[in-house]
DNA sequence: GTCTATAACGAGATAGAC
DNA sequence: GTCTATCTCGTTATAGAC
């Protein structure tokens, strides 16, 4: 079951995580495509395991992590390692953070790992001074947007993502200001 | 043509883009689904056509301005106006501004034209006295995590919208600072 | 130019034997 | 649990009459 799901993360690499059909799937572990049926009750419901197999992956990298006492250290790293996280596998990207299989909604239960891992990072942009939530905003919004563009466009890369630690600095300073006048 | 398209965008804002079904399309302008062959060449020809058409939409929308004459005025005006236009259609959006379609790459005329959208985006950047490349990634990378973040979690909303000017503002003095130390 | 008819394909899902 | 066989559905695209 695990192993089916490692393969089914191959199969979205190569083929694009909406380029998956079940019988490419049964092919690469060797069983014929109905046999699916007796690990999913669906294709959805395969999405919803990589979806919750996907968000282990990453919380586990983030437990792995020793993080800084600074906490606007921490958040860079915690940042940086999310970075290096999505670019490494663009399939993996795409089903945790966007919305790329139509019909697709991750189950409850899924889903409350994906906040999970939300509710850390903004844990320690707390921590970092980053009270406002409209602040919290802006830095979850401006880091995505980096990753993104960098995923888009040279995936590998860093053009967009070598700017992460200096915009993390410059929105927690502002951050800071704006909350201590 | 052009109504045919404009049906097809109709059909894209409530079926999703990558909804349009050729029947449908056909019923919505009271053709039969092979009489459509008349005019595209193929699916991709006619979003191909709708690349073309939403980008000429946009330019007229960002022609129709009077920019400010201050620089820093103008980039907001226009950044504001580009969320405005990207958050009236969700469809749109993703069209012009992901890879929704597997297999689908614009042709080099209808990029032509988002070209020349990004373009006018930096010269006013430019003007503004955000000079440095990597300044220009940033901003446009910021702009587009708030607006993707809007259109994603509350489009019609403006929680993270609201803090474009704000955030413009910041990067932008943060470029002058860096690029006359 | 628009139509009817259909080809050709691929998908997810199910029935039922073993 | 895994298989073979099949159902059902929807899609894009083409052939050829009018």
């Amino acid at each position: 079951m695990a192993s089916i799901v490692a393969r089914a993360w191959e199969l979205a690499r190569s083929e694009g995580i909406g380029g998956i059909t079940l019988r490419a799937l049964a092919r690469q572990v060797g069983m014929r495509q109905p046999s699916l049926y007796e690990y999913f009750d669906s294709k959805n419901a395969l999405y919803d395991a990589m979806f919750a197999d996907g968000n282990r992956q990453l919380l586990e990298r983030l437990d792995g992590l020793d993080l800084p006492e600074d906490p606007r250290q921490a958040v860079k790293l915690f940042m940086r390692t999310l970075a290096e996280f999505v670019l490494e596998d663009g399939a993996r990207h795409q089903l945790l953070f966007q919305r790329p299989i139509p019909g697709f909604e991750p189950s409850p239960a899924s889903f409350a790992h994906a906040e999970e891992f939300l509710a850390r990072g903004v844990d320690l942009l707390h921590a970092a001074g980053v009270r406002d939530p409209g602040d919290v905003d802006c830095v979850v919004a401006v880091v995505a947007g980096l990753v993104d563009a960098q995923a888009s466009n040279d995936p590998g890369g860093d053009r967009w993502t070598h700017h992460l630690d200096r915009l993390i600095d410059l929105h927690i300073d502002h951050a800071q200001q704006r909350s201590t006048p």
